[in-house]
DNA sequence: CTGAAAGCGCTAACAC
DNA sequence: GTGTTAGCGCTTTCAG
């Protein structure tokens, strides 16, 4: 019946009888008719709905990127949430799953290298802060620049031996913020002495565990000041230090990356470079959208901004 | 071609002769075919995926209420996730939108009571932390419980007239936990000072605009310790009040509900009833996937836990 | 053990 | 204007 299609979708231009068109929308509504989207979908061949992975939905950063992508896709596209397994990040079987959910468009949220080495592009796609040589969309972050700023400011208190926590290693965006931000603390004639990422999980423990393993050798080293790749991390790592005794940031300045929400109301307040979840996620989706209607790839880059608060500070005269 | 069918999916036992089925296999690699999940669940009447419906995905809470869903769903299905958009809690369209991607079952986290109101099941349903006499499996979150277990606290500690900042009045969850928060406070023969639910959107700004509004009228009413309805508010509150020059808890003491990660390292780590998000999630997709598999509804309760920390302490001596 | 054929619920093109 | 028909891509049934 197409009558039937067409009052539903509101597609009648006037072409359907007043009467018959009153008593479909009786019947729509006394059966609470909605109609099958997969059937839909399956004739119109447009899928109503974008896939999005993210390594983590208890990192705050990814539910504000999340925000800025439902923001710009509103009710155009669905969204089906993709996300690994507790305690690891993911690989290309999440991406393979995600690509078989008959979409319209993906997006991924930092792949991890080989991930993104194994992925074949079936569909519009936009890949957020991972290089790839393909001809995909992607939102670069530039983390190379967060490094520098970082370094710079870290420098200038007159820090020269720093500490690094370092997270998945698998992830060029960590490695770059790491090599961004050893090269100005060398260059200033200082060293950077990087910490083996604690596991692949990121949370607050996680942060704890890996100051109470690595402090000892940091100290032997003469560190006043740690960076973590993450906020989370940089907050197990105020919180344990804090525990043993040293003040922040007249013992040990800390720093980090990211700039979640929570970030201006830890204690100290902890100084980290915004990489901009939301706007991430506004660039995203406003690529993607663009990918699906006019099937051109881009890329675009996002400046993170340095946001200096109380858990860094001047270097303390020498010991 | 059925032999196609039957190998991808791995569900031929045996009965595709070798040669062939190495063809097929090497053909589907070739081509990198992927079957089309449309079409799929057009036929198999089986839909691969759930909704889930939040009011916010920026709140940590839902990311960790998110995380225990995904946990036990595992990748039996894949999950839409229904965000209203920004600074509105959501109502029956965004619902029903979630009811259409056909879905096998559908999660709707602290619905508003009018949304609930306008609810009509089209598949099997859970839902959370809301109140309604219809046949749907609920998940109860005992939040009069953790409005008691707050007001014995603080009685304990000797307040007697107490602020709280409420959050959304349209919600039950909310006016329970002011309820049953001003009933334990009124019978040790205190009073609670209620201001009004600052916005509906809930960040720290809004806490710290609402206390800035509240703080003359609890002040007037010798208010000693104040409560709100979710962290978020209550870092607001915080930020705000020490920035006024008031030290928690010798001043004011703060308290909230929900138990976020991050409360425990603002400063002062904040007092609040862990209201179990993720606990909530593990039940929630328990619950759904058991009526979708028996076609049953049952209600469960989850318990709150008081979790004690710096951000409230004894009142002071009367002014 | 394999291929042909029907049909899931919808939409679009087409006769009536 | 309105009803009929042919698929969308898959699974399942049923002959060969």
């Amino acid at each position: 019946m197409s009558a039937v299609s067409l009052v539903v979708r509101n597609r009648d231009g006037g072409r359907i009888n007043g009467d018959l068109k009153a008593r479909i929308q009786k019947a729509v509504s006394d059966l609470d008719y909605r109609p099958n989207s997969f059937a839909r979908s399956l004739v119109s061949q447009l899928p109503s709905s974008i896939s999005v992975v993210v390594p983590s939905i208890r990192n705050p950063f990814f539910g504000e990127m999340l925000e800025g992508i439902l923001q710009v896709i509103g009710t155009r596209f669905t969204i089906q949430l993709h996300v690994p397994s507790e305690d690891m990040d993911y690989g290309i079987d999440i991406v393979r799953a995600a690509q078989e959910d008959n979409i319209a468009g993906l997006i991924l949220a930092t792949p991890p290298q080989t991930t993104l080495d194994s992925f074949r592009q079936t569909c519009p796609t936009v890949i957020l802060d991972a290089y790839t040589a393909m001809d995909v969309s992607r939102i670069e972050l530039n983390v190379v620049l967060a490094g520098h700023q970082l370094g710079r400011h870290l420098v200038e208190l007159g820090h020269r031996s720093v500490g690094y926590l370092d997270f998945l290693p698998d992830k060029a965006t960590f490695s770059c913020r790491r090599e961004a931000l050893g090269a100005v603390v060398r260059q200033a004639g200082g060293a950077l002495h990087n910490a083996p990422a604690p596991a692949e999980y990121l949370d607050i423990e996680q942060g704890e565990a890996a100051f109470s393993r690595s402090w000892p050798l940091w100290e032997a080293a003469g560190v006043t000041a740690i960076v973590a790749a993450d906020d989370i991390l940089a907050y197990g790592i105020m919180k344990r230090a804090q525990e043993m005794g040293m003040t922040i940031p007249d013992r040990l300045s800390v720093a980090s990356f990211n700039d979640i929400p929570f970030s201006a109301l830890v204690s100290p307040a902890l100084t980290t470079v915004d990489l901009r979840a939301h706007e991430l996620g506004l660039q995203a989706a406003r690529v993607l959208l663009d990918a699906i209607a006019r099937e051109v790839s881009s890329v675009c880059t996002v400046d993170p901004e340095l946001r200096v608060r109380r858990s860094t500070g001047s270097r303390r005269a020498g010991p």
